[in-house]
DNA sequence: AACAACGTTTAGTTTTTATTGAACGAATGA
DNA sequence: TCATTCGTTCAATAAAAACTAAACGTTGTT
């Protein structure tokens, strides 16, 4: 008993899963993310792997792996059928909260490495700063100065990343 | 006449390249581009083309594009030097002004595709649904609220990157 | 137990992106 | 004019990423 869905709605619902892969892939995440979550959001019944296959076009493993990927950004859930074993998927319809539990994690855990990074050489600098005629000291003075500038930005940026304000925005 | 750069500062400044080099690599903007700037913005003068060749060693070809690409997004600039007609290169230590007229920038435009695509396919649609029965009609509606829901958000979005409290903020 | 239906992993392939070497044209100065 | 020095472009290559088919382990069914 398949719904036998009509043309137009058909014809609407690919061009969006194709956007979806288009803008996906545009910032940098896989083309099928963007069509699997597309697809999934439109969609009023949650889906399984083997519907996602038909419907994408792309192997099962692909389906696999980026289904789990979503799952990690919050962006999609699984949700159990009753009496049937299968792993259906749903798409998250607030798209605030994927940001904030997904992307925004995701996009902090790099700054963050970024931040810990430009620590540890400022540290190694001012520590060979020490043991130095002050010629070279001056010299270095200059890097010095940078770098903690760039330390300085980083902590800006993480203190709004890190705002609740921000999430509330969201 | 070249300054003999001590022993430690370069080894802080190899550093500081190579964490530049995966910071933007992690971000999916090149590696280079990550090194290429790290470089310039400890460096007290401005370099040429060949100086850049010579300390991320890589060819001429890379730097040259890179440093094109790191120009549009406002992270580096061309000085002229008096008397030498090679082109020099100076990093833009103000990060808020270059994250405004570069990434800002690059962002907003992605984001921007993906609205249109939106309204492309709700306007699609729409005009659909004017020519159908009742019940099909029933049916696309369940999409074209998703379609709704995911344009509301899109404006939101839209709203916070040009307003210009951000740009304050950054 | 043997089988079938799933989802995952792995190893290999295809596709895309990054990077390079070499050729080129413009500008400089002998 | 000719030779040189630059930066760019372009065709080719190397490296990375996306994608797949097939094998696998698990779970449920007969």
């Amino acid at each position: 008993m398949s719904t036998p869905s009509s043309q137009p709605l058909d014809a609407a619902r690919r061009k969006f899963i194709e956007a979806g892969g288009n803008t996906t892939q545009s910032f940098g995440f896989g083309r099928i993310a963007g069509q699997l979550f597309a697809l999934l959001y439109l969609s009023a019944k949650p889906l399984c792997l083997d519907d996602i296959v038909r419907e994408l076009g792309v192997s099962k493993a692909s389906v696999s792996t980026t289904v789990r990927q979503l799952e990690q950004w919050a962006a999609v859930r699984r949700v159990w059928v009753k009496g049937d074993r299968k792993d259906y998927y749903e798409a998250e319809t607030d798209f605030g909260a994927m940001l904030r539990h997904g992307l925004l994690m995701t996009f902090r855990k790099k700054v963050e490495t970024a931040g810990a990074q430009i620590g540890l050489v400022e540290n190694s600098l001012k520590r060979a700063m020490e043991n130095v005629d002050d010629a070279q000291r001056q010299e270095m003075q200059v890097v010095a100065d940078r770098l903690q500038r760039a330390r300085d930005f980083h902590e800006k940026i993480h203190g709004m990343l890190n705002n609740p304000v921000i999430d509330h925005l969201l």
